[in-house]
DNA sequence: TTAACTTTCAAACAGTCGTTTGAATTTGAC
DNA sequence: GTCAAATTCAAACGACTGTTTGAAAGTTAA
């Protein structure tokens, strides 16, 4: 098992599957649409990923993984390091992660981003229970680092501003842009990292340390 | 054609298949699910719409028209009543109009939202060609009303920011959070569309007000 | 070379897909 | 009641779905 061919179909196979899932979806991509544009045999998928839903693990876990670890070292550089620390700082240090994965071809590049961005959308049973559980430190730190800098609000508003950062990082990266139903050309152009980055950090920023509501 | 008896048929088929592609996409929902579900014959979506295509572009023109009337009045409102107006005001007006679309059952409440959340990430060729020209006049007025409060900005981050606020508006009301992945129980609850609104407030519109970038 | 093991392959499995057909039924106007 | 149009229906169309099978080919070590 795992000897040289085998590691190339089965990496091949994920390649191939990720931007196919990204592009249309899981329900919307076919076995045979992944193994043919995969040059590899229709049996191949099942032989090393078990199933679809196994291949979809797979595609998802892989990138998952390194974006959790490259997160939560962040933020553990930045609430050990110093003894008090900003809420724009914890902001730099989530978009930092997703940055380095997005500007990094090994993982796989905005591809990532775009994945997160569509799996959120589109409930796959496996990513509703398995995952979860594994990546909850990520999400716990950097609550109570938020929480840390933004003593002023409660663990409720804390909690949003949270999903309203990452909502607009990830869908900015990912561009995804909801008005591009309502407008022939795009309105803004997603492909520059950097440009994006510097584009949503001061709105971030000024978000996150917005007075308390009503 | 178009009696009694044919538009509670088409119509049934529109609320069911709103709910489904809503939940399982347009690639996951069959047309067996949908006919069944409203207890109609299965032929009756092409006898009425055509195609599986001309279904879901029913179904989605039956939530963006008056969405684009609402949101337009809106700006319009603004704009002639008052000699100037600020990004906040902007921001309103369009969360006004997504709101009222939410919390009004005859357009279908939140799924509305939801709706349109889902279709911007899976993008269908239906909605790539011909609703972006006809709903082009919306996001214009908004993009022009926002340059006008934020004079300091230019036009390229005025498009930035635009998309940012929709991006968390929109994620907000559907209730689609990113972290949800990497964490069991959900952060924030997105069913009551007054305390999300009062949530994003003070985040947009410290946001959209902001300085320039760098 | 033999042997055990891994990987690939073409073919077929039972279901489901969206769509079409032509006949049966219902409807509304005269 | 008659007639034509609108609507519903069961059945079937060919194509495609994810998965399994058992044999063929390839690989590795003794």
């Amino acid at each position: 098992m795992e000897t040289g061919k085998a590691l190339e179909t089965s990496q091949r196979i994920l390649d191939v599957a990720e931007l196919l899932f990204v592009e249309h979806g899981f329900a919307g991509t076919s076995m045979r649409q992944i193994t043919s544009a995969a040059g590899v045999n229709i049996a191949a998928v099942n032989y090393y990923f078990g199933s679809k839903d196994g291949l979809f693990q797979a595609v998802f876990e892989r990138r998952a993984e390194p974006f959790a670890q490259l997160a939560i070292r962040k933020i553990d550089e930045l609430t050990t390091n110093k003894n008090d620390h900003s809420a724009i700082e914890v902001a730099q240090a989530f978009m930092t992660a997703a940055m380095e994965m997005g500007s990094n071809p090994e993982y796989g590049g905005l591809v990532f981003v775009k994945l997160l961005a569509r799996s959120y959308v589109e409930p796959n049973p496996v990513l509703k229970e398995k995952l979860p559980q594994r990546y909850g430190e990520l999400t716990r730190k950097y609550l109570a680092a938020l929480s840390h800098a933004l003593p002023h609000l409660s663990n409720a508003e804390i909690n949003w501003r949270f999903h309203f950062m990452t909502s607009a990082m990830f869908n900015a990266f990912a561009g995804n842009n909801v008005m591009r139903l309502f407008m022939a050309q795009p309105l803004v152009n997603a492909r520059d990292p950097q440009l994006v980055a510097e584009m949503l950090m001061p709105f971030i920023a000024a978000g996150l340390n917005s007075p308390a509501a009503q």
